[in-house]
DNA sequence: TAGCCATTTCGATGTTCGTCTATGTTGACG
DNA sequence: CGTCAACATAGACGAACATCGAAATGGCTA
């Protein structure tokens, strides 16, 4: 059941998932609000654990990957858990149920705005 | 109160030196150690008024600012003094006194490094 | 139906973080 | 000298976070 929660990339008002979230840090000072969806970002991939467990998914054979599959990290599956709903509420990762497993997969854009964040190519 | 001024990242007791770090997120899955290393940065910039700081340096005519340009983000002086440490232990600014100001500056091959994480572009 | 397995959620605990006020240091200028 | 301005440091306090074990949820299979 596990649905879109919250999606910070996103702004609200059912659309505007074309409004790039961010501009450019170097290409003019970032408004509070901006610092604040952005921030998000990047305070969700500062956790090393979090971190390993975007990179397992974004590298792995066809794009997605059962929490399974990515489990072994150091820390105990309830954490490894808790930080993968992070992710998810970072708008990072999407979850999907099949059957007994879940899948995650990096959501769609979210590389491509983020190397938008650090410069115009 | 524990040690802050251990970073692993810099050697010698000076800022950090900019990371050479990391291959993109998506080619493989991150080592602990790469992901320490990369987490620090991420951290670093997971804070709104972190965020802002940077920003306002990286998009300063002349790639420099001084901190009395960047001070106006909502929080008390000292608080920005620290932000600035952080973001200066993390590698990503540099700074220099000339004569009563002090300049900050984006530390080089932060952006480039930043952006090899995010995709072979 | 019952049992089992993968995953999530819950409650508790120790640590880290962001912010403040107060004070210290450094350089410019009279 | 003494004083002022710019910036850094120190200590304290409350909020947020990471982590764990235990319990709950959802879905297979027999």
């Amino acid at each position: 059941m596990s649905n879109v929660e919250s999606l910070p990339l996103s702004v609200s008002g059912g659309e505007a998932a074309a409004a790039p979230c961010c501009p450019p840090l170097t290409e003019r000072p970032y408004s509070a609000e901006e610092a604040e969806t952005a921030a998000r970002m990047f305070k969700a991939l500062g956790d090393p654990v979090r971190l390993r467990l975007f990179s397992l998914v974004a590298s792995h054979a066809g794009g997605e990957a059962c929490v399974c599959d990515i489990s072994d990290v150091g820390v105990s599956q309830p954490t490894v858990s808790h930080h993968l709903k992070k992710l998810r509420e970072a708008g990072l990762l999407t979850s999907e149920r099949r059957g007994t497993w879940v899948y995650y997969r990096v959501a769609p854009s979210v590389l491509a705005g983020m190397g938008r964040l650090l410069g115009p190519r």
